[in-house]
DNA sequence: CTTCATTTGTTTAAATTTCAAGGAGAGGTC
DNA sequence: GACCTCTCCTTGAAATTTAAACAAATGAAG
């Protein structure tokens, strides 16, 4: 009996999806699972270091990372957004815990009186500091670490393959931001 | 000014880590940078367009797909969170959500009190075999198109090689499941 | 100036995930 | 049997994310 993928089609084989698209061969599941199962171990693992050491998800140190990154520290709303590829309203949530915990604050915009500025406060960089040398271990660790120099040339070329064709600036659409 | 990455370093350069890791190389950067991104939109995507077509997002359709691996579409609570990779507690909510849309049914261990067998039913193969076609594509779609055989190849070696490095069982530890 | 469509960001509720316990059975050991 | 430890799975509350709707402001037409 041929063993079905971990997230693709069910060990029902002997036919093929309707319209053109094949079912994934053998290899390519080996490979989509060995993809989900990485991924899934790896996130989980990140998001309880950074919540253990910083006190918040993976994500949230992203956009403190995002606004370290930009000019005073400020970004508008729907920039950090579409820096960290998540939705303006997961990034409206975000910032509000955010700054409950003092890390950032929130500014007007003085042009667009609808807009908002999210400013990395000096508590913000302050844990930044303390974390990071602890995260970036982390992450070597698990991936760097472990992977040859070719490897990680790949692994490179390979993601930005893949995150350009689920980008939905340049050619597709972009309002609801994928689909 | 150097930029820093995503989610590793903030900007503030110039030194490193305390004890011994070095922060990542601009390369390395760029690296994880888009590994971050080509993963997040992903899961986006996928959970995006299973939540339309099936009712349920990408993990939940992992864990009818495990089912539909095992034997009799039956498995036991902690062989399904192992190869779903989730702790046991989420995998207790989401066969409850599952239960009641009626993919799932759960059913006692005879030989073990304690146990409960996560069973697919009719129903869940139904769904099933209704939405692989449409994952199968959004999956080809969004990488193995757009990668070569050789990127294929590789991206299955590195994801295996991270995977395992973040794996519980062998080496480490074996109970909070990472660290 | 009025209208309509768009953009920006927030808000509410529902769904999902995480976290910390906890209940009950299994498996020793004495 | 009493006792101790570990395993299996669940539970409830808190935190986070999603989905949908909304107010306010902008901007282009007309």
């Amino acid at each position: 009996m041929k063993t079905a993928p971990p997230s693709a089609a069910p060990a029902s084989a002997a036919q093929e999806p309707p319209a053109g698209t094949p079912w994934l061969s053998d290899e390519e599941q080996r490979v989509w699972r060995s993809f989900i199962h990485a991924t899934t171990l790896l996130e989980d693992h990140l998001d309880r270091q950074l919540q253990r050491e910083a006190g918040m998800p993976h994500v949230y140190y992203g956009l403190l990372v995002g606004l370290a990154e930009a000019p005073h520290g400020r970004l508008r709303m729907t920039e950090l957004a579409m820096k960290a590829k998540i939705t303006r309203s997961r990034l409206s949530h975000a910032v509000a815990r955010l700054e409950k915990n003092g890390w950032v604050r929130r500014e007007d915009c003085p042009s667009d009186k609808r807009g908002q500025f999210a400013v990395l406060t000096e508590e913000g960089h302050e844990v930044l500091r303390r974390t990071a040398p602890g995260h970036v271990t982390a992450v070597r660790q698990a991936v760097f670490d472990r992977l040859t120099p070719e490897q990680q040339k790949s692994l490179g070329e390979i993601m930005q393959i893949v995150a350009e064709g689920l980008q939905p600036d340049e050619a597709g659409a972009d309002l609801p931001w994928l689909r």
